[in-house]
DNA sequence: CACAGTTAGTTGTACAGTCCAACTTACTTA
DNA sequence: TAAGTAAGTTGGACTGTACAACTAACTGTG
């Protein structure tokens, strides 16, 4: 394998000595930050011959044939190397490759998306945390990255509606009205809190630790997750607005 | 971009002198056929050379980065060279790459997943249909191929729970209980005449035709799909069965 | 030509879960 | 002790499915 090179010829039949195309993994992080739903973005080099140096990007690179076993395990290195944080929600959330996406030839780019609870360490040092302001970034991406991460924005609010994926944003303990927050940060729109709490309840997802939060006013119970780390799908959405 | 080869070095940077990945498109194509849900396959090559000679495998083959724009349009070549059909609902899949999956070296395919209506013209020779008994497909698929084609089913099934992607599995015309009938076929499980005529109706989704199908009982109306080509989704998924 | 058989399509009651709004509870602070 | 606020509950309206019985429209048979 590790005699294989660029993809001259190996076999013996001869019919692999045909041009490839570049092969990368990006990630798309989401985590719940000051109220609001943030992504993470690295600042591309400069270098010569580097496309859109100086850009915003989705962190990600080339898959590293020696390193990475499969393309999950080289999405969870790059999320590991920005971040720190080892075992997240981790999904699939498709692939992008074309002629003309990278300038420097065809490519393909496996694209997966992260849910992240806030707390998380250090960050790698090209990496910032970027507010999303009337559900659009401000910022233009590299490549299509904003094509990917559009596409992982609607996969996410699209799933926030009958799945219980936001419990992964969620620190350790929280409140089910700290849940239903972070439900509304992400669908950007208001939500019941009896039809919530039934809703959640019922779902067997989470339990009551023996503690309460308590601040200045009716304390609140704390829960956790239960083991088991599936996502759970409701028979209903949460119905649409308007 | 036509002399860029097997990946040797191109750019000024000179930094992409390293291993590539090889790069295929699958695609999972699905059709009704006498009453089920089938799926088409191709028999492998039996060349020198050739890893899992003669097996089953999905339909698919290398991105030809001279003739595909992208990875839809490489997916939608290989799905009209396999079946002749044009305008099919093709839908991406996820992706699935390994340093093992392939005999010849680190590879990733991008699958894709297409639902066509039984018509369809000529197959390419080396294609046959292949039928699910007892949800499940008998025989055994070359690469990571079996794996592919489960998690087409299941996502296929999934997403006829609360879409209207059947649609594309029916003729330009059809009646309700047919396709209440291959709602059924996927799912496998009946389900409620009266509901689920409530929800095909109310989605606005397919309209009737001036004719009705006559047969030796009373005639059913015959209704076709409206223009919009985008699946509709309910917000509610059928009761699920137990 | 009536009648059985079969499938298309409708109707009505029960039930589940959301929507909406008002209510009670438990705490803090003035 | 009273006002304020967020947590959590309760009940009635509404939407859409489950289930079952019904009517409608045709064919084929005796």
């Amino acid at each position: 394998m590790a005699g294989e090179a660029t993809g001259k010829s190996v076999g013996k039949s001869g019919d692999l000595d045909f041009p490839r195309p570049l092969t990368t993994v990006d990630v798309v992080i989401f985590a719940i930050r000051d109220d609001s739903l943030q992504v993470l973005l690295v600042r591309r080099p400069a270098g010569e011959g580097e496309p859109f140096p100086e850009s915003l990007a989705l962190p990600g690179g080339f898959v590293d044939v020696a390193k990475d076993r499969d393309l999950a395990a080289c999405a969870a290195r790059k999320l590991r190397e920005k971040t720190g944080v080892t075992s997240p929600y981790l999904e699939q959330l498709g692939s992008w490759g074309s002629a003309t996406r990278d300038p420097r030839g065809w490519s393909a780019t496996h694209a997966y998306f992260a849910l992240i609870p806030e707390k998380a360490g250090e960050l790698a040092a090209d990496a910032r945390w970027f507010l999303f302001s009337g559900g659009r970034l401000k910022e233009k991406l590299a490549f299509d990255h904003g094509e990917i991460l559009a596409t992982a924005i609607q996969r996410l609010r699209n799933k926030v509606e009958y799945t219980s994926l936001p419990a992964y944003l969620m620190p350790a303990e929280f409140t089910l009205p700290d849940l239903q927050r972070v439900y509304e940060i992400v669908l950007d729109r208001p939500l019941e809190k009896s039809a919530f709490r039934t809703r959640i309840l019922s779902a067997d997802m989470i339990e009551p630790v023996a503690k309460m939060r308590r601040g200045p006013n009716r304390p609140a119970q704390l829960y956790r997750l239960k083991k088991g780390r599936e996502p759970v799908y409701f028979v209903r959405t949460f119905n649409p607005p308007e």
